[in-house]
DNA sequence: GTCTATACCTCGATAGAC
DNA sequence: GTCTATCGAGGTATAGAC
């Protein structure tokens, strides 16, 4: 961290980069990731494709960094679950946490769940250290042996949970609604006790 | 029909266009639909890219040829469904129906819930008559104007049902095993009485 | 009616000039 | 930091051999 170059968020210095980001995930979710070409990106920003391979060394790239962020929520949230004993706890930490990022990311998230060149690119950077694992997830909602019911309910509730969200279906639908409506449907699968 | 071509069936008279069929969804399931290219389905058949071509216009038209069969068992659902007089007997119609489908084409409804590339072509070519519609289904399984709680848990159960049963996680499974789980799952998921 | 040869345009990606 | 030029591969299209 010398000098010059500001480091992270919406800020003015790090400039064409951030704004990439921006506009390559609008068009992902217009077009999907292989529907995007570099060169829309690149019409959108209003330079070449070659400047955009300046920030990125491959269009996996951006793919991946669209998609990080919503990744690092997931993590901090499988992480934070392990901490609770009981494995009702860290249940139910893991789908309310799960259904929140869902919410707050829907159209990423439905990305996430149906479009393989996000797929992939997330199976092909899993970064440096132990990475995100959808069984993480998984066996944090069921336990580490569970018998095939639960597992074949959690696995509907996972994709179930995160295609729906994302559903122009429920575009309308506002953020809370859509929440505890999810919830609801999670925690039924799951056999968790519900709030009312 | 006047004479010569053969035409239906896997009849050898056909020939290369059921011989393409095949290949070209063995290709999907293993490299996604974006992911397999005109070159890899002539290559596999030992013919050239533009012998594919006289066959099929064009990639989508193979993409949807290949989804057809399964689409077809759809309305074919939907249809008997609805001469059901009960609501819950329509959406246990329904649900049972799917279910069987799934189970049956596993890989393929994986594919059709998670490719952009198939869910494209199906869009692109509602063919002739009324064609298939996601929201027939719904409606089928929860009536007309449902409240948000039974909608969102009823594309919970149809878009988890098919990538939970496309999952390579349960891939293991046999086909009876799996198809009672998704079944009590989804009864769970629409509130209908489960069988034990 | 079935296929090959060939060419076109766009895409992702690279190299090098300014 | 951005652009031009160029490459190989992919989807599409046509002309013509058999």
């Amino acid at each position: 961290m010398t000098v010059g170059t500001p480091d992270a968020g919406t800020k003015a210095g790090e400039g064409t980069r951030t704004r990439l980001l921006t506009t390559a995930l609008k068009l992902f979710t217009e077009h999907g990731v292989e529907g995007t070409s570099l060169q829309m990106i690149a019409d959108a920003l209003g330079v070449t494709k070659a400047a955009v391979y300046y920030h990125f060394k491959a269009k996996d790239e951006i793919t991946e960094a669209v998609a990080e962020p919503a990744l690092r929520e997931l993590e901090i949230i499988a992480e934070e679950a392990s901490k609770h004993r009981r494995r009702g706890a860290q249940t139910d930490h893991v789908l309310a946490g799960f259904v929140d990022l869902v919410v707050r990311h829907r159209s990423l998230v439905a990305l996430f769940s149906s479009d393989p060149g996000i797929t992939r690119a997330i199976e092909k950077s899993l970064d440096g250290s132990g990475a995100f694992n959808k069984d993480r997830l998984l066996a944090l909602l069921v336990g580490p042996e569970p018998d095939t019911a639960a597992l074949v309910a959690a696995l509907v509730a996972l994709t179930g949970i995160a295609m729906a969200g994302g559903s122009p279906a429920l575009a309308e639908l506002d953020d809370d609604s859509l929440r505890s409506a999810l919830l609801d449907v999670g925690k039924r699968l799951l056999g968790r006790p519900r709030s009312r």
